[in-house]
DNA sequence: TAGCCTATCTATAATAG
DNA sequence: TCTATTATAGATAGGCT
């Protein structure tokens, strides 16, 4: 799948080694994005990269579909309280995103004619965006992750379960969940990213 | 990757969506375990067939992998849930998705110009972001929301912070979490994982 | 500065209907 | 299983902190 064919075991060359990451990486989550959408399935992934910077996809959110795991809740969905997005915001986003859609089948289909003005303002509108979002990265923790130990496929067989009616996910707390973990790692935002 | 060209929109053929979601679990599972060790990177994939069956890739464990990302959650001091407004957005984008891949298809066997709409489409963008760019202040939904405009994948914050300094980690136990789960090894890595 | 991530192009290995 | 389509190795360049 490639120039050539490469084992399947760690990349020694660190700019190879980077390179590949942030690609498969981005590989990987559209892989998890289509199974979705195919077969209606629900999934999330959660990739931390050599440089312990979090990456995460889900569909939907993250968060409900670990919480359904957690829980074992099988027979109703979590679904994302729409309340969580401010309505205005929400209706701004939605229009502009449906314009992006339609500018990306531009590009690709149209190519740099009479558009490069429009271009280099979507351009550099992206590379904005891009700045944001590694301030946003910058606020990953520090912490060194330990060594890869042992790798865990499995297929769990989940037992029907009550869920919380209400639909509404709660902040999780790994000790409501009863989950032991022995390190404490202080993820979040601090209210003041930029 | 295959014989035929697919659009990305549901599978309506149940016998279809059956082998494709089984055939892409695998392959998605294969991707996360590939990206693990190439890259020395870690990651968990859950995933819910449309059946509601959980099947499960983390490595290292799962568990280890979902403590980390929950715990940036529990700590989070964000206004809004930042996972969950992830996820809205996420769905929607991802909604957008498949929406925009039924729409080449439909454009590829018609063959309609539509310069002009373009254009007009082109403006309309730019002044959207104009307006989104403006309303981005400092709302972190907001730029969170931008952010997922311009790809499916998240990278969430989290302050740098220490934690138990013993550095290590151990696996949770699947069983301490009282998950039964039965061993799916639906493909290898040539008889020895890692 | 060095570290980490992303973008893009081409040839080709891997995959999915 | 077969093979057309897709994902990505490799090379290179660039960007931000």
């Amino acid at each position: 799948m490639g120039r050539q064919k490469i084992q399947i075991k760690k990349i020694e060359k660190k700019s190879s080694l980077e390179v590949t990451f942030s690609k498969r990486r981005i590989g990987l989550f559209k892989k998890a994005g289509e199974l979705c959408i195919l077969c209606s399935a629900e999934a999330a992934v959660i990739v931390f990269s050599p440089g312990r910077r979090a990456f995460v996809f889900g569909h939907p959110s993250a968060d409900a579909i670990i919480d359904r795991f957690l829980h074992r809740e099988t027979n109703s969905r979590a679904l994302v309280p729409a309340g969580q997005v401010h309505g205005y915001v929400q209706r701004q986003y939605l229009e502009a995103l449906g314009r992006l859609e339609v500018k990306r089948e531009q590009e690709e289909t149209v190519g740099g004619d009479g558009e490069e003005h429009g271009l280099n303002e979507l351009e550099q509108f992206r590379g904005s965006l891009e700045k944001l979002r590694k301030k946003v990265a910058d606020r990953v923790e520090e912490m060194t992750m330990i060594m890869m130990m042992e790798s865990v496929m499995v297929e769990y067989a989940a037992p029907p379960q009550e869920y919380n009616s209400s639909g509404v996910l709660h902040g999780h707390d790994l000790a409501a969940h009863g989950i032991p973990h022995g390190f404490d790692f202080g993820f979040g935002f601090d209210g003041h990213l930029f």
